[in-house]
DNA sequence: AAAACGTATAAGTAATTGCTTATATATTGT
DNA sequence: ACAATATATAAGCAATTACTTATACGTTTT
């Protein structure tokens, strides 16, 4: 019951397609600074800057500044609620939906 | 690539929480009907219905009619969109995070 | 100190959302 | 046929959201 709000946050976070854009190019970049986001971005800026603040907000981003520019990278663990939600209910997922483990592992 | 709007959906129709509950309430009744998720619930009984519509329309719920009761049973499949994401990037989850399937196991 | 660069915030706006009350559509029982 | 029950849809509304342009803030360079 405790951390309702924050997978209610993690979810709505990553529910924006352009912002779950954003999330995936710091993930694949690894670390990555904002100017890079925003160029081949298709929103303004300030849009990207919005983005990111929800991001931090939701735990799901970790920012280390360097003179002028602020380097983005993921946190891992701001998914921790989404994983111990899917976690919480993988006896029923795992007995209808054959076993949860495989398929984390087949996929890719 | 693909997918991402079913993963868009998917993550958007769990965000609330009242739907999230909603949803919740099936899968640990197995099979409910409408009128069981209206009693005990915080809202009125329209809004507990659109908010099936939504989960039916993303794929996590399924339902029998029987009578004039519609019976609502979880579709562990709709979660696939959201399971495929997270394999997705399980390198990385798993390098830096310790190993998922642990993690799913450990968490209750 | 001034200009340039990287980023954040402010203010405004159209679109979406989650609810409500009222009403419609099934289905069953009398 | 009629009333009762179970569910869905319609219409309207306040709150939220994701964007925009304009501006402020912080850091570096000259």
């Amino acid at each position: 019951m405790a951390g309702t709000m924050q997978l209610t946050n993690v979810l709505k976070t990553l529910a924006d397609p352009t912002r779950r854009a954003v999330f995936e190019r710091i993930l694949q970049e690894g670390e990555v600074a904002a100017t890079g986001l925003v160029r081949g971005s298709k929103v303004s800026q300030p849009a990207v800057s919005q983005h990111l603040r929800a991001l931090r907000d939701a735990g799901l981003v970790a920012e280390r500044r360097e003179g002028r520019h602020i380097h983005y990278r993921v946190a891992p663990k701001g998914l921790s609620p989404l994983i111990d939600w899917l976690g919480h209910y993988q006896t029923f997922w795992q007995e209808r939906f054959e076993n949860l483990e495989r398929l984390l592992k087949e996929s890719e």
